[in-house]
DNA sequence: CGGTTTTGACCCGCGC
DNA sequence: GCGCGGGTCAAAACCG
């Protein structure tokens, strides 16, 4: 990838508006993904709670953030993504959208989060890499990345100071395959002026509390 | 029809 | 101990 197009900025106060913190760092560590399955609604029970070994995997699942001037929330980096979530950030008046790639072998996920300070501006924030090819043809990607500006800063914690300290570097070579993104002008109904998403889904869940 | 999106509910960890 | 905030699930709606 040619690296010239991207500028190895790291993060500097006037880059990060009010509320970006160290978002991307990872408090609780102790094993935070693979849990929950077993909730399994049914029935009464809640005895998930009881057994505390699930954690024993401590996956050390590199996380990176990206600020990408953009205009569309959704950079589609030639991976296929689906949302599972939406939550609104208390600093930010934009929600946080959580992505998260369909290969069954692949479980990347992926958040992207736009600052309401810099409209222009969109945190995307990968965890984990990809272990598969990219099915979309990244093909003039390039021609892209010329007219977007990435700032690659790299948030890690204790956890993956060792190996993940490679990855860091955007451009580098690393295993973190490329987390190049490209523009997508194909926006569905096209934000307009803000993002308002239409009623679209479910209305209102008629049962209560299933899980 | 199948896959994806939407979205309220639920869960968990941390802070107070 | 309670509350808040963040992250995930899953049912329903929607789109190709």
């Amino acid at each position: 990838m040619a690296a010239s197009h991207l500028l190895p900025n790291f993060q500097e106060n006037t880059s990060r508006p009010l509320g970006f913190k160290e978002e991307v760092d990872v408090p609780r560590s102790s094993g935070d993904n693979i849990p929950r399955m077993e909730r399994t609604f049914a029935g009464s029970g809640n005895e998930v709670k009881t057994g505390k070994k699930k954690v024993e995997r401590k996956d050390r699942k590199p996380r990176f953030a990206f600020q990408t001037r953009s205009q569309v929330d959704i950079l589609d980096d030639g991976y296929r993504w689906r949302k599972y979530g939406q939550k609104a950030v208390k600093n930010n008046k934009y929600p946080r959208s959580y992505y998260r790639c369909t290969n069954q072998d692949c479980n990347v996920k992926k958040q992207v989060q736009r600052l309401s300070k810099d409209e222009g501006v969109v945190v995307t924030t990968y965890e984990g890499t990809h272990t598969h090819p990219i099915e979309r043809s990244t093909d003039n990607f390039e021609h892209i990345l010329s007219q977007m500006q990435i700032y690659t800063g790299c948030y890690r914690r204790r956890e993956d100071d060792a190996g993940a300290g490679a990855v860091c570097a955007v451009g580098a070579g690393g295993s973190v395959a490329k987390e190049e993104k490209k523009k997508k002008e194909k926006e569905k109904g096209d934000d307009a002026g803000g993002y308002v998403q239409g009623e679209r889904g479910r209305k209102k869940k008629m049962g209560k509390k299933r899980r």
